[in-house]
DNA sequence: AACTATTTTAATCAAATGATTAAAATAATC
DNA sequence: GATTATTTTAATCATTTGATTAAAATAGTT
């Protein structure tokens, strides 16, 4: 009697190749952010993935929760991308913004829509998201945040300063359409203005940090 | 034969008076910028207001006429504000900041939703509403341009610096409920933080005009 | 190769939505 | 007061949307 030769093939699934899930997830990003959920059909996400329409049910259970998944991936992309950063304990003050700066202006300059996106569903569902961030953490406890206070001797309010840094940095890109508008700017002298900006905006907080 | 008497009273048309039409567009313009276009319905509009569903349609013909309108009068009330304080010969480059840092945080305290909502839009349809607005000749023509000119002598591009107050002055409303959420923030603290940035941003504007 | 499990498909469904309709109600005119 | 014009109403419609269904196709297992 020969013993039964015992297959050693991994078990395949389609969730763990995530071939069909991941083009799905590919093109609701994709839709999503360009359109928000609420004007996005689940047929946009399907005919952007170029699959049937049925397989995001199947897939996912519903609209919401393909969306719930992707927001919050989005947020995570966006937000914790300061946790690096911040936390650098051998970086100066000054190494840090203009880390954060140049790291930011990069990211949006390849996903111009994240900021807006974010902070549309943000606000039509703030319970929902808010508190997955995970941010206040990073941001608080941060090396960066003490390197504030030191260098302003409390003059400055720390988390003023934060705010400064991001709406120097975000600000232009979630008004894009506007700025393009006013300033008669193409894409790439939009691209120009923002990459001046990179070395423009850590001096600009660097001389907020100086007032007396 | 007595003359006919001619009633002189004027043709009271209610389109004129505007009640029922008045409170359709004062209840779009809060439904509108509270959910977005694509989020709000019909349904809630009629609701909102306290008026049958069907007068949407009477009065202004589809959900998008009504949209487009509210739109408008949005953006005007946003970017148009600037126009007097730009163009203000009599005040200095220092008084205009702050004078359209107050005059938006003011207004952006009693409509927290308009900048979002407008952006938002903006970025949804930009052909349709940007060349509208008529800021860029109150902008580049403006007294206030001049002025930063003069006091950089061409080392700061004037665009670029007004970016930076719109940003400061704009941003803290666009990404509230976050902000809230990273510094554990109350309405009325957040209120606070902003009646701050009153006097701040004009000190962090002047910070950077004084770089060498 | 046969059987079972999973994925995919196209049709269909149930509910929602912007819009229309026709009648009732109200306002205006003489 | 009768007639006409306008506004309002509630029902209805046509279309769209997220979701479901059942069968076909494909993949996995023995």
């Amino acid at each position: 009697m020969i013993p039964r030769k015992i297959s050693v093939a991994k078990k395949k699934t389609p969730q763990e190749d995530g071939t069909t899930e991941e083009k799905i997830k590919q093109a609701a990003r994709k839709v999503f952010i360009r359109k928000g959920f609420a004007a996005t059909r689940t047929r946009d996400i399907a005919e952007e993935a170029g699959l049937n329409l049925a397989l995001l049910n199947y897939y996912f259970r519903s609209k919401e929760k393909l969306f719930d998944l992707i927001m919050l991936e989005n947020m995570q992309q966006f937000m914790l991308g300061m946790k690096d950063i911040f936390n650098n304990e051998s970086s100066t003050l000054n190494v840090k913004v203009i880390d954060f700066v140049a790291n930011y202006i990069n990211l949006l300059k390849s996903q111009p829509d994240l900021p807006l996106f974010i902070l549309h569903e943000l606000k039509a569902n703030p319970q929902k998201f808010v508190e997955n961030v995970g941010v206040k953490k990073v941001l608080f406890e941060s090396h960066f945040f003490k390197q504030i206070n030191e260098a302003t001797k409390g003059k400055i309010d720390s988390f003023q300063l934060v705010i400064n840094m991001m709406a120097l940095t975000v600000f232009p890109f979630i008004a894009c359409p506007l700025l393009k508008s006013i300033g008669n700017l193409k894409q790439n002298q939009f691209d120009e203005l923002m990459e001046e900006r990179k070395v423009m905006i850590p001096r600009w907080i660097n001389s907020m940090l100086k007032i007396k």
